[in-house]
DNA sequence: CGTTTCCGATTACGGGCGTAAACTGTTTAC
DNA sequence: GTAAACAGTTTACGCCCGTAATCGGAAACG
């Protein structure tokens, strides 16, 4: 599933809330990103043209239901982004993102683990390196 | 500036190349991408439009020069990537694309180095601020 | 009931993009 | 020097996207 940036916004109000109404999806949206009603509605109808929501009628009116995983377009997203940015190369991006975000000490000592457990089982610490280079 | 995914492709060739001209664009990228001649040299006019490339003209020939700094269009990417998939939100991001992208045992310790080096340990060996990314 | 109100569907429109043919001017080959 | 080759410029076209007005049917209100 490949979306376009204002629908990656609508995607993910409705994932984060679920099931939603246009009206809601207006009410969240519409204001913040100076959008009309009818943009919104527009998107709605384009998003599950392309099979990204799905509408069931409850009642009288209609919900909004993701109809893809998150994972599998942020996945998409990811890829092409690397891909298209940094040839595919997954190091660089990496190196370039840390470098240039903004990180809790929290972030980093969850990143360090998950690269800890990447590195075989070998839970290796991270924090005794060199420390200049 | 804002480059397209096929922009982006000409761009890295003549960012990793240097000074370029048309006729050997399109003999690195036509074939490997199925891009016509025609096609590549769309390409290149427009990205001299929108002024991510210039012209010289050396003797007869013409080479295309980059006129914006790569560093420059990957933070832009990086940036809008961020935002749209993730809400800006960068912890997130990383932890995803560390978790599905293969690393080298380099590339981890890499990684794990500037996680070192962004934590509160903001040490005054400050020598290598300006890293070019 | 008829009219207003909601709400989803249809239609619209300009701009960007991928793709490429056609035009034009210059250089080169016969 | 006239034709072929080359290279940059124009024009083209269909699709997606952001943005939105309008249509049409059902519900609610008076």
């Amino acid at each position: 599933m490949q979306l376009s940036d204002a629908e990656w916004i609508v995607m993910n109000l409705i994932w984060d809330s679920g099931p939603t109404e246009a009206s809601d999806v207006i009410a969240a949206l519409g204001a913040d990103n100076g959008w009309s009603d009818a943009t919104v509605k527009t998107m709605l109808h384009r998003l599950v043209k392309k099979g990204a929501l799905t509408t069931e009628q409850i009642g009288k009116k209609y919900r909004y239901t993701v109809a893809v995983r998150r994972s599998a377009c942020v996945r998409k997203a990811s890829r092409s982004f690397l891909d298209v940015v940094f040839g595919g190369d997954a190091a660089p991006a990496l190196l370039h993102l840390v470098k240039t975000s903004k990180l809790s000490e929290d972030d980093l000592d969850q990143l360090r683990e998950l690269l800890d457990s990447k590195s075989g089982a070998k839970t290796k610490n991270s924090k005794n390196k060199g420390s200049k280079e």
